[in-house]
DNA sequence: CTGTTAGCGCATTCAA
DNA sequence: TTGAATGCGCTAACAG
């Protein structure tokens, strides 16, 4: 129904070969027939199929976008980061959201090839042997957000440094009892930087001659409403904590909650620390560790897009800084 | 590089179409040769082109959704809800996030086509004239969600009747002053329902007797910190609002932040209400106009996914309710 | 400078 | 039940 490239060549009274050109700027044309050309694009309204461009091309200019805890803000930012660039550019984006193990399956084996999708940007997954198997099959450019792999190229942050300065702010206030509330740690699509902040916050209490108490640590899947479950049960021990370091601002708002629920003041009576800097982190005066999360979006393409330009370049790691931003959640402990 | 239909072919001793026959079971196949291609197709680690597919076909087994205000959590929100039933599809999501005049003409100009995508969706942007015929010369699906429009599927809302219920609950607290923060009414995007809910303010207010005061209404792009802007200027009145109404619930968290930079208690001295009703009201424990969001999403798709099966059905419209949902932000007046 | 032709990978005829 | 041939819309190489 739509025109195509015959249609338009019929009208102007030349070759598809000659549309193809003007299309593409491939080769020299008169002025005259690009103006008959353009006259007749204009005219039929004509925008080339990509699909047949992509098939003669080898290239879709599309990119897949993959991505896990898509009910998390953080993840948002992320992508909103991607967007921004995204929308300079002419490339399409094809997004994925994974939330389950069969889902995570499905996706693996069929976006990362050639023909399919140009490029994959995959944000906070650990991709296994097999995934990366597959990917150096198809030889298809991969860029990892949130996440580590010395043979990918990849954003990530020293999740162990950041749990380490958000821990060390607790015990430079005081706090003796530090409860830690985090992600399952081994989940399985995790990139281990939830268990490098598990690790960051032991080596902050170590260091400053502090117990690791078990009961102190606690693992959930990612909601706000767990954070607040958690936070209950660990306030309600027989010795409770007075801090709680959280893995992420979701939990950590949960936190939040619970501290509402059981009329505790924040942060007289409870200091509560987050991860991320979401948006809302300053809405809630949140004291937490900021990760640049929009910009890790933003930097995750532009990689993406050198590697696809570039396919023999070596792999590219970008460090981005993790840094403690104090609000009004933390103080010093009233006990 | 990727191995094609005609690899497969070989390496099975059989030719193209009896492949592409057990790949789509569009006609019988002996077990014994099914068995030997399924085998290729396994060593072989094939999955079919979608480009070669595509345009075989004429379909792309792909759906656009065209979102602006993307930094909003309402519509990361609808996404979601999108997301949730792409999962289970196989259809893959092209996103585009509009955010300026051009990008959205760059985007309705190249986006609603036929081979392109089989169909579209839309959040909260009104089409003109000129989308429309191109819609209707492609003959491509259209879902609008939080849109109207008579000639086009839509899910929406009564935003009248939404936005009186808030100023009505307002007015029935005791509230005689009562505030308006709303997106530009002439914005360029939008369908007109910043406008429906400015009348509805009005109607509440006039039903009640009450006047319409001009300085009482701001208007400003969408972001908390506009929202904070706004009701700076609004409580720094000679004679200030007793309650503020907003267009969003974005809006509201920023007035509500206002009221904390001027030490006024809310609910006491200052009452809130937004609209959306986002994950993170529930937080806020604003009082707030209810639309379903994740339920939009959801609804938005299903009904495309009916509109590609049967391109010739009628269009369909479904209204979601609205419902005021009160929390912690709104109290009778102090004065 | 331009028209013609050969694929790109697939689904789908048409024959056998 | 199956193989071979045709065409989807386009780009690029080839031939003028």
């Amino acid at each position: 129904m739509p025109a195509t490239i015959h249609d338009v060549a019929k009208l102007a009274g030349v070759g598809i070969g000659t549309v193809s050109s003007v299309l593409n700027n491939s080769r020299p044309v008169s002025e005259e027939t690009r103006r008959k050309v353009l006259e007749a694009i204009e005219k039929l309204d004509f925008v080339p199929n990509p699909s047949g461009r992509r098939l003669s091309m080898g290239k879709t200019h599309t990119i897949a976008v993959i991505i896990t805890y898509f009910t998390l803000a953080s993840q948002f930012e992320r992508l909103r980061g991607v967007m921004s660039v995204i929308a300079e550019s002419d490339y399409d984006i094809n997004l994925f959201a994974i939330e389950t193990i069969p889902q995570r399956n499905k996706v693996f084996q069929t976006v990362p090839r050639r023909g399919r999708v140009d490029g994959l940007l995959i944000f906070s997954i650990h991709p296994t042997k097999e995934d990366l198997r597959r990917i150096r099959q198809q030889k298809i450019p991969v860029v990892l957000v949130e996440g580590y792999h010395p043979e990918l190229s990849h954003i990530f942050l020293d999740d162990m440094a950041g749990a380490r300065q958000a821990v060390e702010h607790l015990i430079g206030l005081g706090h003796q009892k530090i409860a830690y509330i985090s992600d399952y740690l081994d989940d399985l699509f995790s990139s281990g930087f939830n268990r490098n902040r598990y690790m960051g916050y032991c080596q902050a209490l170590e260091a400053a001659g502090l117990p690791v108490r078990p009961e102190y640590h606690r693992q959930g899947w990612h909601t706000r409403e767990n954070g607040r479950q958690m936070a209950l049960e660990l306030l309600n021990l027989p010795d409770p904590p007075t801090a709680i370091f959280c893995f992420s601002d979701e939990f950590a708002l949960g936190v939040l909650e619970a501290a509402r629920d059981m009329n505790l003041r924040v942060p007289e009576d409870l200091s509560v620390v987050g991860y991320d800097d979401i948006e809302l982190a300053r809405f809630a005066q949140l004291t937490t560790v900021r990760q640049h999360l929009f910009e890790s979006g933003v930097q995750g393409v532009e990689l993406l897009f050198e590697a696809i330009e570039n396919p023999d370049a070596p792999i590219k790691e970008i460090q981005l800084p993790t840094e403690l931003v104090v609000r009004q959640t933390t103080a010093p402990p009233c006990r």
